[in-house]
DNA sequence: GCGACAG
DNA sequence: ATCTTGTCGC
């Protein structure tokens, strides 16, 4: 089972949240921990449901060169943290945690939905997760947070840089032609030429990488099952993590 | 004080 | 993100 060291505490004031990012991005390493030889690629999401007030996480684990699923794991956790922008991972970081406890073999990368070291304190979801799974991590977002950045080219492939405080601190990245493009930063141990990369060589049909999109389905998933296995019968309450 | 603001 | 009905298009 995947296992991860216990940084600090979750269910924190957002003063003392916003300090401890501080504290804690400087811990974030740019240094490619990326091989040259990925063998399992993964993406993570978080869905929820209003009413009930869980969050339902999903991790599917891809074999890099065919993109084929290898593995999966989820939690279904009560959430415990409300969205206050820039403290993202503090709602999605203890659900995706239990889920990835239950992962078997270890992925060589791991991608989220969010932001990696783009965030207004450089401890974006993928940063803060990166930091307590120890494994290379990067952040894929739909849109931005934080940066300023010219608009890239329409073709698939085309760039630019996302720059904060005269910082570069990721990514703008068109994975298809003529569609919103993604702001890709890295997460821990990884570089912006390899976060772009794997979300690229990834995206092979869609706007979003192959890993990130299927989680999202997944999430989706875990969630109807859960709902439905709840108002007909039994099944349900066995499967909740908290 | 005003506007921005991942999911 | 969620909630929610229909609609347009490949």
């Amino acid at each position: 089972m995947a296992d991860y060291e216990e940084l600090h505490k979750w269910n924190i004031p957002i003063e003392e949240a916003m300090k401890l990012q501080v504290e804690l991005s400087r811990k974030i390493r740019l240094i490619d921990g990326i091989k040259h030889d990925i063998r399992r690629i993964a993406g993570v999401d978080v869905a929820f449901s209003k009413d009930k007030g869980l969050g339902y996480c999903a991790i599917v684990i891809l074999d890099y060169a065919t993109l084929n699923i290898v593995e999966t794991s989820f939690s279904i956790v009560k959430v415990t943290f409300p969205y206050i922008p820039g403290l993202l991972s503090f709602r999605e970081g203890p659900i995706f945690l239990e889920a990835w406890k239950k992962v078997k073999d270890l992925p060589d990368v791991v991608m989220f939905d969010g932001q990696g070291i783009a965030h207004p304190r450089g401890l974006g979801l993928a940063a803060h997760m990166g930091l307590w799974i120890n494994i290379p991590s990067i952040g894929v977002a739909k849109s931005r947070l934080v940066g300023n950045y010219e608009e890239p080219a329409p073709e698939r492939g085309s760039k630019t840089e996302l720059f904060y405080k005269d910082k570069k601190i990721g990514e703008v990245v068109r994975t298809k032609y003529g569609v919103k493009p993604l702001f890709i930063s890295p997460g821990h141990l990884c570089s912006f030429e390899s976060a772009s990369r794997l979300v690229i060589d990834t995206a092979v049909r869609y706007r979003l990488p192959e890993p990130t999109r299927l989680a999202h389905r997944q999430a989706a998933r875990v969630k109807e099952e859960y709902l439905s296995s709840q108002g007909s019968d039994e099944i349900g309450q066995p499967y909740l993590n908290f």
